[in-house]
DNA sequence: CCGTCATATGCCTGTCAAGGAATACAAGCC
DNA sequence: GGCTTGTATTCCTTGACAGGCATATGACGG
């Protein structure tokens, strides 16, 4: 949980894995084959993303399952938060604008 | 527009630029005086913001005048969507348990 | 135990971004 | 037109990864 989220989340690849593990949960291998990179390049973003947070994993057999944890994802969501509260209220503005114009 | 949004944040100094750009608009001296480092690297940390779109500026004088523009960070969460269904879903599930426990 | 499969780690190299110092540019003022 | 103030740009150095290859670790089957 040592890096910060945002720095997780700026490599491309790591958003990636994200995104084919909200599908269904993967082991190494079948990431290494659905992003078509080395087992070991793969095995070290997973490696960030669990110091992060990002996933867990288990172990099953030989394979080691990888699953997304969303809380890291919810912390980023609340960063939003703030800013979501400005373009909210543009938005109210704007309907306000189109209703006193119809 | 031409860098990742998240790289742009990723950045820890660019979210506090945009945080306190939240607040206010402000010169780039202003965002000197506040953030406590030297001009030239505020000033490219503005230039960077730009080119992704998260400010704009205009010219008042001697002095140049930043805005946040909520475009990308809207951009964002919608990347954030899908995974905030995740949790909204883990929420439900979780709420109709306490509902059939009481 | 030993070989094998699945994954993790170390080492090396190349790339890229951040920050400081010096400098260039641009707009106002006298 | 020089001068000052505010901001952008350039050059340089340094540090942080990303990725590949080789290798270590770990779990299973015979």
């Amino acid at each position: 949980m040592s890096v910060d989220a945002f720095a997780v989340l700026a490599e491309p690849t790591r958003r990636r894995i994200l995104d084919r593990l909200r599908r269904s949960e993967s082991s190494v291998g079948d990431l290494v084959d659905a992003l078509g990179m080395s087992q070991p390049a793969v095995s070290k973003h997973l490696k960030v993303l669990r110091e992060a947070g990002f996933v867990t994993c288990r172990t099953a057999a030989q394979q080691r399952i990888y699953r997304i944890d969303t809380r890291p994802l919810r912390a980023v969501d609340e960063w939003l938060g703030p800013y979501r509260r400005m373009w909210a209220a543009h938005l109210d503005a704007l309907e306000r604008h189109l209703d006193s114009q119809e």
